[in-house]
DNA sequence: ATTGCGTGTCAACAGGTGTTGGCATACGGT
DNA sequence: ACCGTATGCCAACACCTGTTGACACGCAAT
């Protein structure tokens, strides 16, 4: 139980510390990315990070805090999963630089992975479960949907492949809405 | 014109660096993988490391030297072109860490993303325009096939979503192949 | 006006990093 | 047997890291 919690002073520092971590995350990676870096960005001593966030682990706990806001599945025409859902991580992507902080830093922070897993079992896989076929293969397709979106923004955005920088997002929808629309209302032959 | 350089005796030495680099890399990606930690590994000093590979990125650059070994697709049957492919993806990537050490740094170090580009354009674009269609889509189509087959691997050697890592290989096949058939051969509309 | 606390800065610590130079040793060619 | 050189280890440097504690300032309530 969190008291109602009056607003603090200090607010704004706590968002401006926020911030540069989080681009600070997305651009460099955990290890990289340097709390002394990142208080210089917010224009603060290295040691406010600390007393706020507590540790490194923590600043970067709070910031890829992340909701993927997908939509009801259930209000979507069946036959139209696949392209809601690769428009709705296309935006969501391109406005939010927090996956990216998060995907960086996935690779090489354990922790960082297990909050990945977390969101992407809880999320995404309550979200395919909910109009679910019955079947047990929930998590599976909820798996390889998740395969297909990151490795989408592996591509784009991590290493930056050419090609799929170079990429309109209507041309990647187009790609790429049948391969999700399979893998979550397909059969596995074929 | 490098000499024929015959043996040196320092050449077991120089194997067990690159083979405790490779792991090393592999597990704890770039910036966590310390030079002392893999000398320690190879059971010399860290000091050899650097007479030998001269920097730390001298010492990456050696260990991630990977080749695709992707089959000559112009022998293969245009539909059996995505099995193909996912088989190959998948022995490789059981069999060798190297690609996952340079998944796990390109994600951080801009030196792994470059030479990640480079494989992937040099070899993956290249194989896909050995049996190309003649469009100018040969660049798109091997990016989009990099980014189902990378995302695969992110998701099940570098994440490790319990649903990618419990696929039993053949099934992932079945899933994937189909959707690399149609990136390879199929039309952007559906 | 005074007290207390939230906010911020400064300096420093302890540990780990890549990297370097010097020194011993053992091999291989002559 | 000799000598040059390759191989290996040791100690140290200079730097950067996360983290900590002490100290100054200013706001807000009494």
């Amino acid at each position: 139980m969190t008291a109602p919690a009056r607003p603090r002073r200090s607010d704004a520092t706590r968002a401006a510390i926020l911030r540069a971590a989080r681009e600070r995350f997305a651009a460099d990676g955990y290890e990289r990315a340097t709390i002394r870096a990142i208080a210089a960005d917010a224009r603060i001593d290295p040691s406010m990070v600390m007393r706020y966030y507590g540790s490194k682990e923590g600043l970067f706990a709070a910031a890829a805090e992340f909701d993927l806001r997908l939509p009801d599945l259930t209000a979507v025409p069946p036959a139209q999963l696949g392209e809601t859902l690769i428009r709705h991580f296309l935006a969501r992507w391109e406005g939010d630089e927090t996956l990216v902080a998060l995907l960086r830093a996935a690779s090489t922070n354990p922790g960082a992975a297990e909050r990945m897993r977390g969101i992407f079992t809880d999320q995404l896989a309550a979200a395919v479960g909910t109009f679910g076929t019955g079947e047990r293969t929930t998590g599976r397709r909820a798996g390889l949907v998740a395969s297909q979106i990151l490795g989408l923004a592996f591509t784009r955005y991590i290493v930056r492949l050419p090609p799929m920088v170079d990429a309109a997002p209507e041309e990647l929808v187009s790609w790429i809405a049948p391969t999700l629309q399979r893998y979550l209302t397909g059969r596995p032959e074929n």
